[in-house]
DNA sequence: GCAAAAGTGTTGGCGTTACACCCATGA
DNA sequence: TCATGGGTGTAACGCCAACACTTTTGC
């Protein structure tokens, strides 16, 4: 059975960068920790990998455990494994990384284990390496939000374009032009209208548009040009 | 110090997709396993993450011990963690991907290894789930080659503008335009005349360009257009 | 009627493509 | 001198950024 019993095992974990949006700004979903080393400061969500467990399900199975988050658009960011990471043993972090449209899921769920959304600019210090990973994802997020609808997730299923500009002008932290972004994401062809409009608005109510799944899924790897290069430095 | 110490350890393994350039096709570093299990059948190199060694180090380490192979691109491409990958114990891994200029390396060095350089074409059937890491990593450089200027990775610290284009042709397996393609890269300021010219040709003698590194360093993140996005697909 | 937000139109510049021609080399 | 491959030029097109006007809504 056992070709390689003399190589070293390690403590693998799990590390949840759970990503938001509120309509304003992006928010980050963290733990204040109840469990030592660090108890009481806060950090991601996380836990370890289970001897029969595929590394997705894990993350999926974390993801669930801590927040009852399901459904979820989840991808694997970056391994971090540098010896002294986590001070009590040596632990080698597969970090996935979230988005979620806050809206849409249940706070409560959220509440209950300890977990609170925290706008980007009010962000404290987290445990070990917990910020790179956080400044990662967010490089992630800016990087792949330009090239490819990934910006979808962070919203609710009906939205309009104003709520999609904001969601871009938070990502970016700039201002868009209106009217060239308007055409711009019209043109992908990934708008559908729902014929509703958004009734929350005090002025003049803006089209309710929804996802083409579709194309959202076919033409998910192609390269769109959601920012102006001369926005992203 | 063993606040995780009920929590399961679990085997870390680094994988190495080492891609080269010969001028005219794409190849892959390839070993025949010496070891069990699947003693002789083809794999990438790999090995043990070692139990104060940092991930990024370990890497290193086994591309320099199965190669002798240093001072090389290389990045962390993905974990693959499924639980039944490798038969022999469940075993998480790590996997790298190099890029390297075959004709600068000393390939005597290789072949003492039992490692092999293998073009794409004639890639045999891999172990595990090797065949998918290459796959992966085939379309993490046709992504990144398109919009960063990775692919000078695989050329000579000398190059002229036509090898770099049969560099483009391979990794993308299409036809490109001799004009547009030259004028599009000398228009980016990474490429430094160095006054001399190409002596292999039998024909009229192309200009030798060296990597502009300042440039290189400073803009890689920047986002070019070295291939048309018709050609992607 | 007015303020505030949403929708639509136009223009000019720049980058990209698709093409043709000239130059250097060695057989 | 001819074949082969390398270097440069140009014109048409399309995309995109910059900017102005009209429409809807609630107070």
């Amino acid at each position: 059975m056992s070709y390689y019993s003399d190589q070293p095992h390690l403590l693998v974990a799990i590390d949840c960068i759970i990503l938001g949006f509120d309509g304003q700004e992006i928010k980050l979903l963290l733990v204040k920790r109840n469990f030592e080393p660090e108890l009481g400061k806060w950090s991601l969500m996380g836990g370890f990998v289970r001897e029969n467990e595929d590394l997705d399900v894990s993350a999926s199975r974390i993801l669930y455990e801590l927040t009852g988050l399901t459904n979820v658009y989840v991808e694997q960011l970056q391994v971090f494994g540098k010896v002294g990471r986590d001070p009590a043993e040596r632990t080698v972090s597969v970090v996935y990384f979230a988005l979620i449209n806050i809206a849409d899921h249940d706070t409560e769920a959220v509440r209950s284990h300890n977990a609170f959304w925290i706008s980007l600019s009010q962000k404290p210090d987290l445990i070990f390496d917990h910020n790179e990973m956080v400044g990662l994802a967010l490089d992630r997020l800016r990087y792949k939000a330009a090239l490819h609808p990934l910006g979808f997730e962070l919203l609710p299923e009906k939205f309009t374009i104003p709520q999609l500009q904001k969601l871009y002008e938070a990502i970016y932290t700039i201002p868009l032009d209106r009217r060239n972004f308007s055409r711009k994401l019209l043109s992908t062809g990934l708008l559908l209208e729902t014929g509703e409009k958004d009734q929350n608005s005090t002025t003049k109510k803006a089209v309710l548009y929804r996802l083409n799944q579709d194309k959202y899924q076919s033409k998910f790897h192609a390269f769109w040009n959601f920012v102006p290069d001369s926005m992203l430095g």
